[in-house]
RNA sequence: CGGGGCAUAGCGCAGCCUGGUAGCGCAUCUGGUUUGGGACCAGAGGGUCGCAAGUUCGAAUCUUGCUGCCCCGACCA
């Protein structure tokens, strides 16, 4: 992408309204623009992220088994009153009359929904394990939206569904999705945490918050120092075998957050051990039962003849939200510095001298790194220097190929790390090769 | 929802106390000089001062109501 064609309106100064860092460089970035409390228009680089993000738990959720659907943003209210919901919601439910004065909303979350889809259709135990996800905005009508996309009004969630015939299958399903979330976010460079959560209003007595660390988190939380050096699971995880051993090995070290924080069993950590760091909620999973299926009558039937009511679980993860943990994990005076996996653009390009000897050579290197499949944003404008190396360092692309004359000169250009800051001069195929080995390195 | 604050050009702000027909920096446009870390000079365009009433000869400025937004707290993916 040319930068000159592109749309990346980036701001010089701070807007005033945000608080926050991860906030304050999405606006000053060009990544989105307020449309309302809480509610965000995503720009173009935004949405590259985003998307990215949003690809990246996709994967993930197919590859624990869990089947994409798309369900519809607003939905109708009788479906809630069928669970109960639609009164013990309250008001941050947004409810919405259509022209035929039919009650409707739009949907905070899609428990009812799917329980609808799921009765509607599945009759018996030979169709299950079932697990049925998909990724689409929700709308809760926060009193207080705050902190950007991290806690706004209209937000991008996953949110997947289980569905297994008894508490021992369903707690299996379970333990799927803690593993597809454990890769989740280990793909995304982030350190992510299980943590065991209160089940809330939702119900149940399974769950576990995933929790970011990073040091302007909202929260309080504490864990054993030895959680954080736990393996990742392979690509190669066998998702139908047993994972039990997993998630013992994850659960078995104190972690928590200030709400479910016990200073007994903490004290018991070794002292050395003991961890205090603040982080950011990016995700949830919870067993609940029979809570919707009871009510809504979604039943199977079992192997011996009769009739039960079936087990669920629910898997979210706050996908627009993400964006904002990732800045926040992921920055520093001059911008964001994004991890591979999620940049909206691999490595930026800078044309010191558009107009100059410099030309042939960025066009060039342009084009072999579209062609291999690195994502450029070639800087082409006729602006000073200090402007395109304040820009590239603001939207935080992971690498920097700077070419000019100076450089050219003994035939070299300049590649610069991002995140370490660290610059060498190469020859523009040592710099396209070393890129190309960089893309392929993280899939 | 309790407490506090703000609303003036695209962005950041001054002017308001003590009413007299709106200003600064950045950004934008034109010309020139510059050119390896957010340049300089000269000029130009851009604002129903959030909305509505009221007071007044006259309101950005005073009064009342409304709306929007932000911050702290309680609550949450």
């Amino acid at each position: 992408m040319r930068l000159s064609r592109y749309f990346l309106p980036i701001l010089k100064e701070n807007p005033k309204e945000a608080e926050i860092v991860s906030h304050r460089l999405m606006l000053r970035a060009g990544m989105i623009r307020q449309q309302s409390a809480g509610i965000y228009a995503w720009l173009p680089l935004g949405l590259r992220v985003l998307e990215k993000v949003q690809k990246i738990v996709e994967e993930e959720q197919k590859r624990a088994g869990a089947v994409q659907l798309l369900m519809p943003t607003v939905q109708s209210a009788d479906l809630w009153r069928e669970s109960g919901r639609y009164d013990a919601y309250g008001k941050e439910m947004l409810r919405i009359t259509d022209r035929h004065e039919r009650e409707m909303l739009f949907g905070p979350t899609n428990e009812e929904m799917i329980t609808d889809i799921f009765r509607g259709y599945v009759r018996s135990y030979k169709d299950l394990p079932l697990n049925l996800f998909h990724v689409q905005w929700k709308f809760r009508d926060e009193v207080r939206p705050r902190f950007g996309v991290m806690r706004g009004r209209e937000f991008l969630m996953k949110d997947a569904y289980s569905f297994d015939v008894d508490q021992e299958k369903a707690r299996a399903a379970y333990n799927r999705m803690f593993v597809a979330y454990l890769r989740t976010f280990a793909r995304m460079g982030l350190t992510a945490i299980p943590m065991k959560a209160d089940t809330g209003p939702i119900g149940g007595d399974l769950s576990h918050e995933f929790i970011v660390l990073a040091s302007t988190g909202e929260s309080e939380v504490f864990l054993d120092k030895d959680i954080l050096s736990l393996p990742i699971p392979g690509e190669d995880t066998d998702f139908d075998g047993d994972l039990s051993h997993v998630i013992d090995a994850w659960t078995s070290h104190y972690a928590a957050t200030d709400e479910m924080h016990d200073a007994d069993a903490f004290a018991a950590v070794d002292a050395g051990k003991q961890e205090q760091a603040r982080g950011i909620e990016v995700g949830h999973i919870f067993y609940f039962g029979t809570k919707y299926s009871e009510a809504m009558g979604a039943k199977v039937a079992t192997g011996e003849g009769s009739e039960v009511p079936v087990h669920m679980g629910s898997y979210g993860i706050g996908v627009s939200r993400l964006l904002g943990a990732l800045i926040e994990a992921n920055h520093d005076d001059d911008g964001i510095a994004w991890p591979m996996s999620v940049t909206p653009f691999h490595v930026g390009l800078i044309n010191m001298k558009p107009g100059a000897e410099t030309d042939p050579v960025c066009d060039a290197l342009y084009k072999q790194l579209e062609e291999a499949g690195v994502e450029v944003l070639y800087d082409d404008r006729d602006t000073r220097a200090g402007a395109k190396f304040a820009s590239m360092d603001l939207i935080g692309l992971p690498y920097q190929v700077v070419v000019g004359p100076r450089g050219l000169k003994s035939g070299e250009v300049e590649l610069k790390t991002r995140a370490t800051g660290e610059k060498q001069m190469l020859s523009p195929e040592a710099a396209l090769n070393l890129l190309i080995e960089a893309v392929k390195a993280q899939g």
